[in-house]
DNA sequence: TAAAGGAAGGAATGTCATTCGGAGCAATCG
DNA sequence: CGATTGCTCCGAATGACATTCCTTCCTTTA
């Protein structure tokens, strides 16, 4: 019989006390530009033989690190080449349960509540200024819907998925003078 | 020799006026969700022998339809839990160098130049609200940078990659009398 | 110090991606 | 109207690669 005690820690160490070495990070970040390349060749990039890519690659599946695997499609290409980001504005509270019921279209991409002078942000992207003008409709025939604002974009210069990498830099420098709570 | 005018409308029919049949479409669809499926899954799915789905899939992505395979990171597992989507608004035009020198940091997930109230819609993930204030940082560092409007995410209900589907009822029902110009 | 858990590397096996050849079908040209 | 060309499909064969097993090494713990 386990100890259960034992079992828990086992268990965070497993799920979240891992914090990402270099072999992991490497790999996820090759993973993120490029999934199609071989464990030997992945390999060879981080330093590892193919059966430790693979093992690491599985545990980074299964503790939820990589989502998943897919191919990305490019929108104008596939019959989509208007994009626009949509700001929401609605009244009460909770009513985001309207807002899922959109999900289901394909045109929209990602749907988040947000703090800021709006309330929820719509990523869309469809075939026609029409078919933007049809989404807009739905959105503001559900009665929670205020108002919205949408930012069609004209240009994409740059559009991928979480990148694994990490700017340290970033948190250095910050504009006032360092507090003690975070010690070099 | 070959037709230099057979040649050219043979190759528009290869990069262009092809629409993308109900094979390719479901194709498409399935792969945007999962691209680790067997080309044997793929073609039951499809109703096609794993040969056919084979050439159909490196048409896609000889033809542009298919960017890439990548694997989809969760940003919070890998220390990335802070997302935000910054409008920024610039003075001048074509100053968008300086932008797209941003796109080095793996922090900056999408640049988009949009019409609306603001030049530039930026997408960044990053490890602390620290580090997003870095990252402001460097945006006014910019000297064409004139001011910012940022929408931290407080939760994420939807976010995935453009899917292959076309909702033709949104191009429906317009809001107006139809005009003319498109009879049924 | 001894023991145990975890991880990496090498080799073997199974699965799958990929290629090849042949057949059916449509459009085109004579 | 018939022949030919080009395209796409399928079945079989081959080769590459994913996946597993087992041994060894290292780190951690009692």
């Amino acid at each position: 019989m386990p100890n259960p005690e034992k079992t828990e820690a086992v268990q965070n160490k497993r799920q979240e006390a891992r914090p990402l070495d270099a072999f992991d990070r490497k790999i996820l970040g090759e993973l993120a530009v490029d999934a199609g390349l071989s464990y030997a060749e992945l390999g060879n990039r981080a330093g590892l033989s193919a059966p430790a890519v693979h093992e690491r690659v599985k545990r980074l599946r299964a503790t939820g690190r990589i989502r998943g695997t897919v191919a990305v499609l490019d929108g104008p290409a596939t019959g989509k080449p208007f994009l626009a980001f949509v700001h929401v504005d609605s009244t009460g509270w909770g009513k985001t349960q309207e807002l899922l019921a959109l999900s289901e279209l394909p045109e929209v991409e990602e749907v988040h509540s947000v703090a800021g002078d709006t309330c929820m942000l719509l990523k869309v992207r469809c075939a026609s200024s029409r078919a933007l003008e049809g989404l807009l409709a739905r959105l503001y025939a559900l009665p929670s819907v205020k108002a919205t604002r949408s930012y069609v974009v004209l240009s994409t210069f740059l559009e991928r998925t979480p990148q694994a990498g990490i700017t340290s830099a970033l948190e250095e420098a910050p504009l006032v003078a360092p507090s003690r709570e975070t010690p070099a």
